[in-house]
DNA sequence: CTCGAATATACCTCGATAGGAATATACCGG
DNA sequence: CCGGTATATTCCTATCGAGGTATATTCGAG
C-alpha cells in the first residue's frame, strides 16, 4: 500500500530529492548519508510503488519523480478536509497558486 | 510520525467509521472483526496522534474524528500536487463541492 | 577482453509492531 | 458493597522491514 511506501522517512526524503530535479543513485546515496544498497533497495520500493521511474543512460540510472500515484492520498483525504478547521481557505489558497500557474 | 500512523489499515478503517460518527470502542471492536484489546490499541495510537478524541459516558467510551492532523499530510502534499497530471481539474473539483457547502 | 565504475541483488541481523490471551481498572445498577 | 459491563494495560510471540556487508551484474574505456 501506498501509505506503507510514504511512511519511510528516508523515502520521503528521496522523492524531496527528486522534486528538485533528476538524480542518479550516487548522487542519492551521498545526499542521503545511505550506503548505495540502502539507496537501490528504497528506490526499488518507489519504482514499484509507480512513485519514481528510471532513465538508463550507460552505467548511471537516473531516477526522476512520478508524482502521479500521489493522487491516491489526495482522493483518500477529500472526505476528511472538508471537516478541518479552516479547509476552506487553505484549499482556496492552493487554488490560488495554482491559478497563478498559468 | 503522522504517516506510520495511518499506514496500518485497520486504523484507516476505525477513522472511515468515525467519519461517519462517533463510536463507542464495542461497536468499532464488532464492526472491525477484532479483538477488544486489538481496537484498544489502534485508538490510543489514533488518539496520541491527535486524530481522535474521547468523550467518556460512564463506562462507555465514545470516540470521535480529529480530522486536524491530517492538514500536515495536506501539507505534505502540496509541492507535489502542481506536478501530477489533471491535478487542476481536481482541485478544482475539489473547491467546487467546498463551495456546494456553504 | 579486461578493468573499473555504477547499480542491483542476496543474505543476515536487529528492532519495531500487530495480534492475541490474560489481567487490571473504572463505573453503573441493585 | 457486589457483580457485571466496558475499556485499558500487560505480556508474549511471530512477522516484517530497514540497514549493513558481500557479491553479482552491466556497461564503457582502453
Amino acid at each position: 500500500m501506498l501509505f506503507d511506501v510514504l511512511a519511510e522517512p528516508t523515502r520521503r526524503r528521496i522523492l524531496d530529492l527528486l522534486l528538485e530535479r533528476p538524480h542518479p543513485v550516487g548522487e542519492l546515496t551521498a545526499r542521503l548519508g545511505l550506503t548505495q544498497p540502502g539507496t537501490s533497495k528504497h528506490l526499488r520500493v518507489l519504482r514499484e510503488a509507480g512513485l519514481v521511474q528510471v532513465r538508463i543512460d550507460a552505467q548511471r540510472r537516473w531516477y526522476e519523480l512520478c508524482p502521479a500515484p500521489l493522487a491516491e492520498i489526495d482522493t483518500w483525504l477529500t472526505p476528511y478536509r472538508r471537516l478541518w478547521a479552516g479547509s476552506l481557505d487553505r484549499l482556496e489558497a492552493h487554488l490560488d497558486t495554482m491559478e497563478d500557474d498559468r
